[in-house]
DNA sequence: TGACATTGGATAGTGTCACCGTCCAATATT
DNA sequence: AATATTGGACGGTGACACTATCCAATGTCA
């Protein structure tokens, strides 16, 4: 890694600084190492900006006391800004409400989800209606797995998993689907039989 | 939309030019608005770079005879680049293979699912195993849903479909994601009863 | 002890990306 | 004929993540 950009990362905030030892001289241990590596994956990987790192990493230093409430925070921290007219934003409740999830009202996601329903609609995909339940269900199905997974050890390992998983399962999710797609094409275009000609 | 907007797209080969009426001036159609708002809705939304979304539209406008090329393509089109140690490959690629599932042994898919099961370990998530197994399974029912909605009417509906599909339900599920996380949360964190105190 | 390399800190520069402003000549419009 | 608009070329802008340069102070080694 560059010595630039760890000078970089420390005037940014997301590396704490070394304990100095002299005017020209900081001492630092293995934590900043695995500080290092967290930040290149939130910001690599998980492809956050160096801002939403700097957020990340701070809920991750000072824990909040409810598991929930760092869910809620590490969402505002973590998603893209996204801003969603009025009206989209209620039919995002409204499908959120008929899936019998308790979510803030306020939640950045739900102007995420209001944002992914206008593009749907604005190029037109045939089925939205049934595509987006099965969607929430699978949605639902791996908030279980996540939510389940979170350890209850300590809250700063909480924390901690909340803040890498939520950036870092997107990934891993959206690679296992394209290739779940390709696979799913093949047997469904390729077929067991070799294609005619 | 900003006129410089407009411009820029047509100099950069996301949106075809209008048929010349004369030196200054040239005649656009409804095709041009709603190739406008694929554009807007691929590079806002989805989130692509304008090489990316230019490589897209251009499957659009060249489908291939074959879908499951398409999606091939769309994917080395749309993902992001990718570049994974060989050993990350493999074990990508064992995983893949463990699901049963038939994919291109150079599929960009692959390098992304390999970065991201490093970042994972670079971090130290715990349980990733099974996690890891459990959203390959939730992986394969989106495909399922997904590729059996790709309709077969035309091969530029389906080329069209898979397209858009591909790009706009990313940001689609990555919101039910968190919204699904943050009732889940609420069930597990916040229960029925009152935070005591 | 003295020459040399290294470090921390500050500052400014680089490359990329998506977009926007300005200009000009030619054509519509009134 | 006077004015407005358009297409096209070109350069500028702001955000972003770095990256290079400089300097003084310090560490290291002969």
């Amino acid at each position: 890694m560059p010595v630039g950009t760890v000078k970089y990362y420390l005037r940014e905030g997301l590396l704490p600084a070394g304990t100095p030892t002299s005017a020209t001289q900081a001492q630092y241990g293995e934590e900043h190492v695995e500080r290092l590596a967290l930040i290149r994956v939130l910001v690599g990987t998980g492809g956050l900006t160096v801002a939403a790192a700097r957020a990340a990493l701070q809920m991750i230093d000072a824990p909040a006391p409810s598991i929930h409430e760092v869910i809620g925070t590490a969402h505002q921290a973590i998603g893209p800004e996204v801003t969603a007219e009025p009206e989209a934003l209620d039919r995002a409740r409204s499908l959120v409400e008929a899936q019998g999830w308790q979510v803030a009202c306020d939640s950045p996601a739900l102007a995420q989800l209001a944002a992914a329903l206008d593009a749907c609609d604005a190029v037109g995909i045939p089925g939205m209606e049934r595509l987006v339940g099965r969607y929430a269900a699978v949605a639902e199905q791996l908030a279980a797995f996540d939510v389940a997974a979170v350890p209850t050890t300590s809250p700063a390992d909480a924390v901690r998993f909340v803040v890498a998983g939520t950036v870092l399962l997107e990934p891993l999710l959206l690679a296992l689907r394209r290739l779940a797609q390709q696979d799913a094409s093949f047997r469904r275009f390729e077929g067991p039989d070799v294609t005619p000609g």
